[in-house]
DNA sequence: CAGTCCAGGCGTCAACAGTC
DNA sequence: GACTGTTGACGCCTGGACTG
């Protein structure tokens, strides 16, 4: 996840909770043909009031982040996360379309929960399409957000000391436990305990993930070319091989043939 | 001619393997 | 353990063939 998250000013003894999507909601869609949505909740620590609130990520869209109570909505570059304000507002990330849900809680010992979560997901259904189930049953073990979600959510873990760091104003997480992966969450905290996520390791984040795409689109045209290609040449032995048989086949028949005709003679 | 079906191609995600 | 490359799977789009 490589999201970043807002909090007002507590540090070492932050709870946070990790919530996962469904991996169905992002996979196979070209950003201009499917929206893919992620909804993001986020409690403040501390003392102050903890404050819910939601936002609608559409990764490589620009997307609307609004506070519970209404009040702001924050545009977001494309790709990744986001989002600030007030008391009462909150946070977003997502890795790589998929969503996450972040809180945190003042409590001391730190616990990292994450748990599956669907239902924000207008294409999470496609999950239950048999064309694909049957398939990951075929060719696939389940990934492993799969089978937290069948587990029903839950994987706990702790924060080790030092996982929060701060230094010139801005806090670094690493979370783990949550896809296998882990994810470092950024953020700076502003006076009046307003959260921000400081603009170049925004840029930076969606850089690096577009640089990814980039590759990766590369990588699989060249896949896709050397697929072509070894089907080719093992079509080309196929008839090759098909021709040196039917070439003994007749070879063996005249042999038959002549021995026949040998042994009547 | 509009609608349907199908094959082929593309971009993306995720899992895995190899490397450092 | 982090990174990177490879590739299976998926959903979507497009163009051509077929049909009523």
């Amino acid at each position: 996840m490589d999201g970043m998250v807002e909090e007002n000013g507590t540090t070492n003894t932050t709870n946070v909770t990790d919530v996962l999507s469904s991996p169905g909601s992002s996979s196979g869609a070209t950003p201009q043909h499917q929206v893919v949505t992620s909804i993001v909740q986020l409690t403040l620590p501390a003392q102050a009031p903890s404050a819910q609130v939601q936002s609608v990520i559409q990764p490589n869209q620009q997307s609307v982040i609004q506070t519970a109570s209404n009040i702001q909505s924050v545009q977001l570059p494309k790709g990744n996360v986001i989002l600030v304000s007030k008391p009462n507002s909150v946070i977003h990330t997502t890795t790589h379309g998929t969503l996450q849900t972040l809180q945190i809680k003042p409590e001391p010992n730190s616990i990292i929960s994450a748990q599956g979560q669907s239902g924000s997901d207008d294409s999470g259904s496609d999950d239950e399409s048999p064309k694909r189930k049957y398939r990951e049953m075929l060719t696939r073990r389940p990934s492993y957000r799969k089978i937290l979600n069948d587990l029903g959510g839950a994987e706990i873990a702790v924060i080790p000391a030092g996982a929060l760091q701060t230094e010139g104003g801005l806090h670094t997480l690493a979370v783990s436990g949550t896809t296998g992966g882990g994810a470092i969450v950024q953020y700076a905290t502003g006076q009046d305990g307003q959260f921000y996520v400081p603009g170049p390791i925004l840029e930076d984040q969606t850089r690096k993930r577009e640089l990814r795409l980039m590759k990766n689109r590369e990588a699989a045209r060249e896949c896709r070319r050397k697929k072509k290609e070894y089907i080719k040449c093992l079509e080309n032995r196929v008839a090759v091989l098909e021709n040196q048989n039917k070439a003994l086949i007749e070879e063996l028949k005249s042999l038959k043939e002549l021995y026949c005709q040998q042994k009547t003679e």
